[in-house]
This record gives structure tokens, sequence and C-alpha cells, in this order.
DNA sequence: ATAGATCCTGCCAATATTT
DNA sequence: AAATATTGGCAGGATCTAT
């Protein structure tokens, strides 16, 4: 059972790198044990895994720890690396690359997973020719590029087998290789080892640098290439002295090599002397991170250990932030308030634009910085101009750490189960941990036995921490005591086992790889996985089913249990198998495609993880389109379903054609024209919408119908130009256009949005075509107005929503409506949605006004109007949050009683508005969209007195708590909107004069005297609303803005009921509310769920 | 070209666990 | 209660995909 936690996927290596030392090549071999790997590519300088991970990286280096070297071996031997440099392997298997590994050491080297590679890579670095090359040859393929299949083929063998997949460029060792490959990963785009200049495209950047070297030598090393490379490059000391832009780009390209000093300041553990800077690497793509909380973060998308099902349709995200910036989708949520007009947004970004585009606010004003590799600094002054209004949404209760454990490998989860996705799609790939079931994997034979083995040994992997220790000493930072006896327990166990044997569960690897191994390959059908643990988890599809094929991997779902019963998945999984091992693009699809058949499909948002990069450089081998293996996957993703998207599958065979680009979600019927087969859907409308709707439910992945791809719907149609707009964001932002074309900044342009959607009510009617579903979505959405729009959403919102809420308001809403509908009531129905909820929470919300939006904000204030500027205060320690700390503000904090501060955090809220809180934002944000404009659309419902203020009440920040309290209470919902924005000054001008009154630079934020803004009305005393139901979960209820109608409300109860949810918070319970909750284990997934947090089984 | 949506990653607050 | 470990939200984009 067992298996380790470490790392399911990923190996973490951390290497520390001096800069002084900085000497990567140094590695010695010697040194390379396994774990050392990784360490090894750091070098003497570096510390060794083992030393650090103590401290730093817990899980993953315990695994390591505990498992012995020896242990390693076994699995490794039977890849094939067995040399030393197998120790990576080792790493790397556990619960990385098992398959890879796997792959790696039978199969092809294509097969093999980057990160594997980029760890044989590395860690053989030096160290084992031989051995090196088969990694090599694998790096090169895979890594860099890693990702695209197509690149990767493994075929593709370079010459060299240190040759970059992407450039062409050849490498003396693998670290240097890997590396390099970072560089084309790195996001902000490829610089010019010479001149720092960027390039998006690495074409353009060879030939630059071709001319740049000439000009200047380079004196730097390249990149971390050399870096590692060679041996003792010098140190790649401490950035050199170059202009700070220069500077800047070069630490992009070394970003490993890196010593220098931090940023600013030592490290926090290191000493002055030491510069040191952590690095903590994937085993798997070989990104890498400053923090070690990062790389956790990024295993997931490797792993796929926990899942993060939105709560609305059936895509499942691999981190939590991903759902919920995707689930405003489906709730239309608009959080971010522009302090010149108070308009509402649903995106940072929309915000943004809005700003540019009505106030004439250079995004560089208050934009901060960011990291070379991509990460957010504060920027001291930067200057907020928007207010971030509370989530409505119920907050999710954190994981508990024992999800987390198991997730991360801890807890054990099936061996066997595992699947290590390759590094090249890993994402695709899914693991789950239901042995059997699950499994995963691919082609060769030879391979799944060798991936399970890996995976096995994966868990356990490495290598004493002690021999790694012992080597570096010097670097090793000092290495923290593993703090929790559990932990060491547990791997004391593990090491134990796997010194007695494999067999064990966990352990055993070998074993299990053997049995699964068994000989084939291929194949799986995955299990529905609860795989996961996450309480989430469980919302996870029911089912998905991988297949290797190739590089890719691919991963479909199913929707209904008896989908996945009835499956031929099975079938189609063998199918799927043999063929894998075929060519990596088209297979995959085709696979896809059939099983697409079936119709499952899950939906992976995008690509499976993949390293990021564009260009094209090899591959372009083309495919359709664009060829890259993207393609393939995305098609995979939404399989069949979307129609719309959907082409694939219904090309099936080919893509290509104009074929039945479009299939009926309903009846698969496939349509070479999206309003064929729009209309098509009209003809399954009736009920659908509602049955759909609680199918998904049921099933928890949405019904078949539910799951659509997107599908642009005419709801958001301008009433204007009749521009048709996929979303409500989009329409709104048309609107906006409208708007300021006519009434320039004054009017808030916010109001667009809503109140078209108001205002669309009828139009509304316009829209149309949805789906049934849809229309459930588009209540949501309709809102907001993305609603939906997105398509894609809506449709599953229905589903999710639906579900609950759905029904009975599907009625309502939907129904009749159809597509329409949907805005009409828009708000209404809208809600209906989530609504449910919504009220409730909204009152929840209400809380916090913004709280959190406040605190920052605080600062500063607005005149009156409102606008604020503030600054952040920036401290960084604070960013923005600090509110907290703040006393003035943030008091806040408090929850419950928020009251505090409320005030002052009206600040920002716009006099008539009231402020955020949410009650505003309730209001506002109908209000906001609306009222500018004028109307209240939603007015009606909304109408929140200005007053309202008082919803704020609370006005504690915090930010959220759920238990916030609710506060507002109020109703909820439907407030009136308030009265129109006040006149306000041209945003230019506040800004002006907030800064100079103000702060820019940090004066004053915080103190700064709240604005008079209506204090907000007294608290509801603390918490005051409770939730009908556990607050726990709001499934559907997603609240916004809307109003809903009390029918929904009532609803809810059932619905969870329905869900089976209400679990508060911990996890494991039961059921996500998006899934079916108990049927999962219907499934069958072996393991299912319960235990796995546990023990596992 | 534009829009829609997802993906990233450093930071840090909120939480969960341990000690 | 304090210390420590995790989780997840945010900023500000980057990257893709679709149209
Ligand atoms: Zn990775
Ligand atoms: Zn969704
Ligand atoms: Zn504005």
């Amino acid at each position: 059972m067992t298996v380790h936690p470490s790392s399911w996927l990923c190996v973490w290596l951390c290497v520390v790198v001096c800069p002084c030392v900085v000497s990567l090549g140094v590695t010695s071999p010697g040194v390379a044990l396994p774990g050392v790997v990784s360490l090894g590519v750091a070098s003497p300088g570096v510390a060794l895994p083992g030393v650090v991970s103590p401290g730093a990286a817990p899980p993953g280096v315990a695994s390591l720890s505990v498992v012995p070297p020896g242990v390693v071996s076994p699995g490794v031997a039977s890849l094939g690396l067995a040399s030393p440099g197998v120790a990576s392997p080792g790493v790397v298997s556990p619960g990385v690359a098992p398959p890879g590994v796997a792959s790696l050491g039978v199969a092809s080297p294509g097969v093999t997973s980057p990160g594997v590679a980029s760890l044989g890579v590395t860690s053989l670095g030096v160290a084992l020719p031989g051995v090196a090359s088969p990694g090599v040859a694998l790096l090169g393929v895979t890594s860099p590029g890693v990702a695209s299949p197509g690149v990767a083929s493994p075929g593709t063998a370079s010459p060299s087998p240190l040759r970059c997949g992407l450039c062409g460029r050849v490498f003396g060792t693998a670290a240097a290789l890997g590396l390099h490959s970072k560089l084309h990963r790195a996001r902000r785009g490829l610089a010019c080892r010479h001149c720092g200049k960027s390039f998006i495209h690495v074409k353009r950047l060879q030939t630059h640098e071709v001319l740049c070297e000439k000009d200047g030598a380079d004196n730097t090393a390249t990149a971390a290439g050399t870096a590692t490379a060679a041996p003792p490059t010098p140190p790649q000391p401490p950035p050199t002295p170059q202009p700070p832009s220069k500077k800047a780009l070069l630490l992009r390209h070394r970003a490993l090599e890196v010593a220098e000093p931090e940023r600013g300041e030592p490290a926090a553990g290191s000493t002055a002397a030491d510069n040191r800077r952590t690095v903590y690497l994937c085993a798997v793509c070989q990104r890498s991170y400053v923090t070690l909380s990062s790389l956790k973060r990024h295993a997931n998308v490797h792993s796929w250990r926990r899942q993060y099902p939105c709560r609305y349709c059936d895509k499942v995200f691999a981190l939590a932030e991903y759902r919920t910036k995707h689930e405003v989708w489906h709730t239309g949520e608009r959080r971010y308030q522009c302090v010149f007009c108070w308009d509402t947004f649903v995106t940072y970004y929309s915000l943004k634009a809005h700003q540019k585009a009505l106030h004439g606010i250079s995004p560089g004003l208050i934009a901060s910085e960011k990291t070379p590799n991509g990460g957010y600094r504060p920027k001291l002054n930067a200057l907020k101009l928007y207010r971030l209004l509370p989530m409505r949404a119920h907050k999710r209760p954190y994981k508990t750490y024992s999800q987390s454990l198991a997730a991360d490998g801890l807890q054990q989860p099936p061996a066997a189960a595992f699947v290590t996705p390759r590094p090249a799609e890993p994402a695709s790939v899914i693991a789950y941990g239901r042995p059997s079931a699950s499994v995963i994997v691919h082609s060769g034979t030879a391979t799944a036995a060798a991936a399970t083995t890996a995976t096995t040994t994966a868990s356990v992997i490495a290598y004493n921490g002690t021999a790694a220790q012992p080597s570096s000493p010097p670097a090793s930072p000092p290495v923290k005591p593993m703090k929790k006896q559990v932990l060491r327990d547990y791997f004391e166990a593990q090491r134990a086992a796997a010194a007695a044997v494999p067999t064990t569960p966990g352990t055993v690897t070998p074993t299990a790889g053997v049995t699964t191994a068994s000989g084939r390959t291929m194949t799986y059908v995955a299990k529905p996985a609860y795989v996961g643990t996450s309480s989430e988890s469980r919302a996870a599809p029911l089912c998905q089913i991988t297949v290797r094929i190739g590089e890719e991997a691919i991963v479909k779902r199913h929707i209904s249990e008896t989908d996945l019963r009835l499956q031929p998945d099975g079938g189609t999984a063998a199918t799927t198998t043999a063929s894998a091992t075929g060519s990596p693009a088209s297979r995959p699809r085709d696979s896809a495609e059939e099983d697409s058949d079936g119709e499952d499909r899950l939906w992976r948002p995008y690509y499976s993880y993949k390293p990021k990069r564009k260009g094209g450089g090899s591959n372009t081998a083309t495919k359709g389109r664009k060829s890259r293996w993207r393609r393939p996957l995305r098609a995979l993703r939404w399989g069949a379903a979307d129609g719309e998207e959907g082409g694939m599958r219904g090309s099936r065979g080919s893509p290509g054609g104009t074929e039945w680009k479009y299939s009926c979600g309903v009846c698969g019927k496939p349509f070479s024209a999206l309003r064929k087969l729009r209309k098509h859907e009209r003809g399954h409308e009736g009920g659908q919408a509602a049955v759909g709707g609680l199918q998904a439910a049921a099933t928890g992945s949405g019904g078949v119908t539910a799951r659509v791809g997107r599908r642009p719907s005419l709801r958001f149609a301008c009433e204007q130009c009749a521009k048709v707009c996929k979303t409500a964001a989009a329409l709104s932002r048309h609107n906006r256009r409208h708007w300021g074309t006519t009434s320039g900044t004054g009017s808030p342009a916010g109001v667009i949005a809503y109140n078209t959607a108001g205002e669309e009510e009828g139009e509304t009617g316009g829209g149309d075509s949805l789906t049934p579903g849809d229309s459930m979505a588009l209540g949501c959405g309709g809102i907001t107005t993305p609603g939906d729009g997105s398509a894609g959403h809506g449709d599953t919102v229905t589903a999710g929503c639906g579900e609950k809420a759905a029904l009975g308001h599907s009625d309502t809403v939907t129904a009749g409506r159809g597509d329409k509908v949907i805005a009409g009531h828009g708000d209404e129905a809208t809600p209906g949605v989530g609504d449910k909820v919504p009220l409730s929470h909204s009152d929840k919300t209400a809380p916090g006004p913004g709280d959190k939006a406040t605190p920052s904000v605080g600062s500063t204030v607005t005149p009156g109007p409102g606008h604020t500027v503030t600054a952040d205060h920036g401290d960084k320690t604070t960013p923005c949050r600090g509110d907290k700390a703040m006393p003035g503000l943030g008091d806040a904090a408090a929850p419950g009683p928020g009251s505090t501060i409320t005030p002052s955090h009206g600040d920002d809220a716009p006099p008539g508005l009231a402020t955020p809180a949410h009650g505003d934002k309730t209001t506002a944000r109908h209000g906001d969209k609306t009222a500018p404009a004028a109307t209240p659309v939603w007015a009606d419902s909304s109408a929140v007195p200005p007053a309202h203020a008082d919803s704020t009440t609370p006005g504690d920040s915090s930010n959220t708590v759920p238990g916030d309290t609710m506060g507002d209470t109020t109703g909820d919902a439907v407030v009136p909107l308030g009265p129109p924005y006040p006149p306000q000054e041209h945003p230019l001008a506040l800004l002006a004069r907030a800064g100079a009154a103000e702060e820019l630079g940090g004066g004053p934020k915080l103190g700064a005297p709240p604005p008079p803004r209506p204090p907000p009305p007294p608290a509801p005393p603390g918490p005051t609303f409770t939730l009908p139901y556990a607050p726990t979960r709001l499934l559907a209820a997603y609240p916004y803005p809307f109003a809903l109608p009390m029918a929904l409300r009532v609803v809810l109860p059932d619905a969870e009921a329905f869900l089976g949810t209400t679990t508060t918070t911990t996890t494991r319970g039961g059921g996500t509310p998006n899934q079916p909750p108990p049927a999962a284990s219907a499934f069958g997934f072996p393991g299912g769920e319960g235990p796995q947090k546990g023990g596992g089984k």
C-alpha cells in the first residue's frame, strides 16, 4: 500500500547554490547517490538534497531519505538504468516518473519522462557516462521542450544525446542541458545571453545570439547550462555587475545557478556568508522554485494527487486557485471594483483594462514587479486603484494535513495505482490511487512493469539521507530535524519495509510493478479516484481514463457511472494501449476520440500541464493546426463533449474536416455547424436542463448533457450593435466601448455589464441557444454575465448548480426561457443557480466587506468619492493584507465584529454604494454595473440602499472567514440598487489628488482617514446569520449578486442532501458538492476513497 | 487581432497540526 | 498556547485557444 509519499510524481530536489560555490559541475560521482542526483547537480556547493531536505522539503525529502539507496536500485535496475545514474531514476521514480522511468529503461527514450531524464541527467551528470547516455537520450527528447510530445518524439533521438530538443544546442553534460532547458521554459521569455534582450521565440533568440555573440564574447557563462555543465565553473558569482535590467535578465538565465544574494536579504537562514539561495527543482519538469511551497504546489500539476473540481462543471483543476478563478466564470462574481467608478469586474485583468480604457490609468502605475520566474513581488509604492471585494462564495475549508499527506504520497496511496505522469504530459496523466484499476499505463510492457516499479520505488527512492548529508556538509544548510515524528516513523517504517522486502505494499514496488506490469501495458482505466484525497478530490470526476500513448497521455472521463462501467473503456483502453506505443500525437487523439465516443471526457483544463514553451521549435511538426501536441490534448479534454469544440471528436478521424464539428451534448448527434447544433439542441431543451442538472449531480460529473464545451451563446448580444459575445465579460467589455464612446469616462462604464444583463433580459432573449444546461448556467452567468458565457461553463454550471438549485429553479428559469431566460431573470434566475445560497452567503460574505480590499485600501481613501487610491503600504510585509496588521484598519480583522473598522473601510466605498460590504457586493455589483448607467437593472432586486452599507456591517475585514459572519443579512439579496453613483471627478484627477494628498509614496496610506464614507451601519452583530445549511459548502450556491428567489433557497437543502454534502469540512467525507457522492464509491474504484487517506489503503 | 480562459509563481495570510 | 506545516488567495502576467 503504501507508497510513498514522497512525491508521487515529482521528486523535489532542493539545491542550494552558493554563489561562490556554484560550481555545479562538480558533482562528484561519488556523491551521486541516488539522492545525490539531484544534488549531484548541485555539486559541492550544493547542498545535498538529503541535507536540505529535512528542513526544506519534507515530503520529498523524506521520501528520499526513507528509501535506502539500495532499495532504489532494484527498481532501477529493472529499469535498466542500473547504473549509479540509476539513482536518479530512483529518485525520480518515486512518484514521478515511474512511467517514464520505465520507459526509459525499457522502452524508448521517448517514453521516458522528461523529469526523469532530467534527473538522470543531472545526476548522471558527470558520473556515468554510460548511463548517461540513456538518460541523455531521453533528455534530449524530453526535457526542454519536453513537453511537447511532438517534440519529444522519441524517435527523434537527437544525434547527440545532449542536444536540446528545442534549439538543437548540444551540451556536454546532462546537467547543462537540463539547465539550458530551463531557458526555454523561462517564463519571461527568452533572453539573449549576451545582451539580455528577450525574445519570444527560440529561433529568434538564436538568431540574435549569433549576432550578438560576435559582438561580445559571451562572458557569462551560458546560462545555467553552462554552469552546470562545466564542472567547476567559476561560480556564477554574484551577479555580475550589470545594469539592473540586464541583471534581471541574466537571472533568468541562470535561475538555477544563482547564488546571488538573495534579493536583498540573505536568505533567511543563511548567514551573511551564505548567500546561498535555495532553489527547489521539480524532478519532473525541472522547473525551479524559490520556495518549497511553490514547488509542492506545482507538484500537483504532475501528480494530480489532488484535484480540484469545479462546483459547477466538470472541469478539474490541479490547483485550488485555478478552480477558484474558474468558478468565477460561473458565478459571475465581480470582485474587482474600480475605485474611480465603482464598477466591478470579474477579473483583475478586466479591471485593469477598464481602468486603462476609461480612466487612463496605465498599468505600470500600479503594477508590481515580478520575479524573473514570474512570481509576484509586491511593490512598495504601488497604488491600488481597485478594491477587491470579498469572495462571496463560501470558502472551502482548507484541506487537512492528512489529506495533504496523502496527497503527497506520504500517505500512501495504493502503490500500484499510481502512475506517474510522464514528463511530457504529466498532467495528463493522472494517477489514481487505485491501483489496479486505475492504472495507467502504457505501452511498453516492460514499461508498465517498470513503471510500476518505479512507482513503488519511487516512493521510496532514494537515498539515505545519510549518505547525502555527509557529502555535502558544507553546503548543507542547517538541516532541520524533521519535525514530525510521524513522518519519521513513517519513514522508518518504510525503510524497514524496504529493507525487508519490497513486499510491503508500498514498497513493493517491484512487486507491484510486476504485477501490473505483467505484462502489458497499457492502458488503463481510470478510476475515479478519489484517490485524491482531497476532499475535493472526491469531487473528482468519476472516472478518468488515461491512456498513454506514445508521448501523450490522454485523459478522459466518463460522465456517468454507467458509462464507466459499461465502458468499454476497458476495451478502449486496451486498444489504446496497443496503439499507444505508437506515435504520439496522433494516436492519442485517436484513442481519445474513441473514447470520446464513449463519451467521457473529462475535461481537464488545458493541456495538461506541460512545460511551457513556445515556439517551436522542433516540433513544429505540426499537425493540424497548431500542431503542437496541445491540440490533441485539448481535444481530448473535451472529448467529444463539446460539441462545439468537439470537433475533434467528431472528426474522429479527422479533425479536420468540417465534418461534424459539433455534436449534441444530449444525443451526440454531430453537426457541421454550430447553428445546426443549436437548433437541434433546442429540441432537447425541454426539460433537459433540469434533468441534466440532476444527472449531473448524480453522476457527479455532469451529466452528459451537461458537459458541453464552450458554446457561444447569443445571450450576450450587445443591444446596441448586435454584436454577440460569448461571455458576459466580453459583452461587458464590449458595452464598455459603447459607453466609452458615449459617455466617456465619467460614467462608470461598469455599468455595462450588468446592466446589460439586466437589460438583457430582454435581450437575452436572444440568447439562446443554450442548451438547457446552459440555461442554468446562464443563470448564473447571467448575472454576471459572464456567464457562462462562456461557454463552457455554462453548461456546466448547469449541472452543478443546477443540481441543486436547479431543479427548482430550473424550472423556473430555465426551461422556459431557455436561454434567455437567463438573462432575464437574470437575475433571478440566475441565481437560480447558485443561488441558493447566495443570499445567505452573501451575507456571509458580507462581513467581509471589503475587507480585504479594504484594508488594503484602507489606506486610501478616497475622497469622498471614493476613489481611493491607496498605496499599498506596502510594506512588503504585508502588502495588502497587512491590514490586519494595521491597527487602524485592520483590525478589522475581527471577524465577526468586524465592525470595527468598518468605517474605515468604508472608505472606499463609494458613498453611494456603501461599501463594499458585501452587501454591496451585491449591491455593488449590481450596482456597479448597473448603476452607472443607470439602469439599475438589477436594481430591482438589487437595489441596495445605499446605505447599505450597512451591509457592511461587519466591517471586518477579514476576509473571509467563513464564518464570517455573514453579516449582512440582509437581505440579501435583493437589495435595491443604490442610487447611482455620485458624480465623480475624473479619475485621473482623483488620482492626482490622491496622490498628492496622500501618499503615493507611501504616505499615509493606511492611516488615511477614511473617507467619510458612510459608516456602515452597524453591523449586525457578529455573525449573524447562519446559513440554513451548513456553511460549509455551498455548493451550489453561489450567491452572487443576484437575488435569488426564495424558492431557490428552499431548494437548497435538498440539494445538499442530494449532494450529500454538507459536510463540513473535514474533508473527507463526503462528497463534494459536485460529485455525486457516494456513487463514487460505487464506482468501485477500489479503494476509493475511504481509506485512502488513511492508509490506505 | 482580439477575446476568453487557463496556467504560473513568489508572497503571505489563514488554517491545520504538533509540540 | 506556541511553533510549525500546509493550503490557498493574490498580483500581474504569460500562454493558449478560439474566433
Ligand atoms: Zn514539474
Ligand atoms: Zn466550471
Ligand atoms: Zn472605473
